[in-house]
DNA sequence: GTCTATACCGTGATAGAC
DNA sequence: GTCTATCACGGTATAGAC
């Protein structure tokens, strides 16, 4: 730490460095979010939580909208990460069709009841100026194109009706999702994703969903368990 | 106009005056909200766009959380009235049972998608130090009440399966009903009700709820009509 | 009831010394 | 890369004249 060391410190050791304060200063973040709200965000107060002063933060950040962006950034990645480890897991299980879709719906709840405030940076529109134009539909595109892939699928493999082929399936399956997690945060936004008094009715949402699609004399679950 | 006519002004007319001023605010504020995010609102751009200077506004208003007090207000009493019609309009054609939860989940859709900021208000947590508490639960606890009762009502009848008289069909419902909402307003804020991409599956949407508790030999509607 | 004036604070952002 | 200093701006809210 002392001063005369600093020019031995290699370039690509630097870079970590920043990269880690970046990674701080995007924790304080949501943190901060967490606590005072999407909109109560600051560059201020991410400063200070950080034990620097807010000048110094625009040698990370150029603005607080570039701050908004990362976060994005973030929480594309981590909820993506979260919906494909869940439906890889199902996969090395053997499962194919339905389960893996229904293992990404769960996920995806249980991911946004654990990361509120980017849940809601992401899926619902807080702060007036901002909107990641590409970045803010690509994840929501990619997730309904992967989705109608999944339900196609599933036709395919005559475990699904049809219908499920449709842009009506995948549509209804992020309502349903989004309103678990709609109601869940707004009503009880403390409690976790298996005490939650709507999140915990998620696999019986998922019920009613596919049963909407699937064969009369199918194999798959029923509409009541 | 002139100042020597103020003094024959009755004192009623004086509060229908102020009650007229603080309408003409509220409406003011909800057009803000909507141009600049819930977030965005404050007590200088109400008076700005009164025509009066922001101090004059704490005249009728002690602070901006009674601003936002007020607008909740709003919101709550306006989207009671949407469904409370529908209700009521439904039951005058002699329907019991089903159709007027149908109903009422239609309006409260039509009625959040036309009135974004209050719907947002209402059924968000968008303003950081904001909550009504006792107002807050208030109306959603009354609606999951008058729910529930419906929900009974429709099993007594025997039209819906005996499941229905129970916490999770009335909670499921408004899971429905708000991700209807949640996922318009985030993907696709400016369309209206019959033609949102999301909004249009309302009727998809109920039936697949009620599909749900629907009795196997009912004379209610089927899974796909 | 509206106004001017003001106190006070926090914010985003930039310049330039070290 | 961090700091001090500063700017310009907007906000909430209050005091007091008219």
């Amino acid at each position: 730490m002392a001063i005369s060391n600093r020019q031995a410190v290699h370039p690509d050791r630097r870079l970590l460095r920043r990269q880690q304060t970046i990674e701080e200063a995007l924790d304080a973040a949501v943190a901060i979010m967490e606590e005072a709200g999407v909109g109560g965000l600051s560059m201020s107060e991410i400063a200070r939580r950080l034990g620097m002063r807010q000048p110094s933060l625009y040698k990370y950040f150029p603005s607080l909208h570039a701050v908004y962006d990362a976060l994005f950034a973030r929480g594309v990645e981590r909820s993506g990460a979260a919906i494909q480890a869940a439906v890889q897991a199902a996969r090395q299980e053997g499962h194919r069709g339905v389960v893996p879709i229904r293992a990404a719906g769960r996920a995806l709840v249980r991911w946004a009841v654990e990361n509120p405030a980017l849940a809601q940076l992401l899926y619902w529109r807080p702060v007036p100026g901002f909107a990641p134009t590409a970045a803010t539909f690509a994840p929501s595109v990619r997730l309904m194109d992967q989705l109608r892939a999944g339900f196609a699928a599933a036709v395919q493999a005559g475990e699904l009706h049809p219908s499920a082929a449709s842009d009506e399936a995948p549509r209804l399956f992020t309502i349903v999702l989004s309103g678990l997690i709609s109601q869940q945060m707004a009503n009880e936004p403390g409690a976790g994703y298996d005490t939650g008094m709507f999140t915990s009715l998620t696999d019986a949402a998922l019920e009613m969903f596919f049963a909407r699609y699937t064969l009369p004399g199918g194999t798959g679950a029923g509409p009541r368990g």
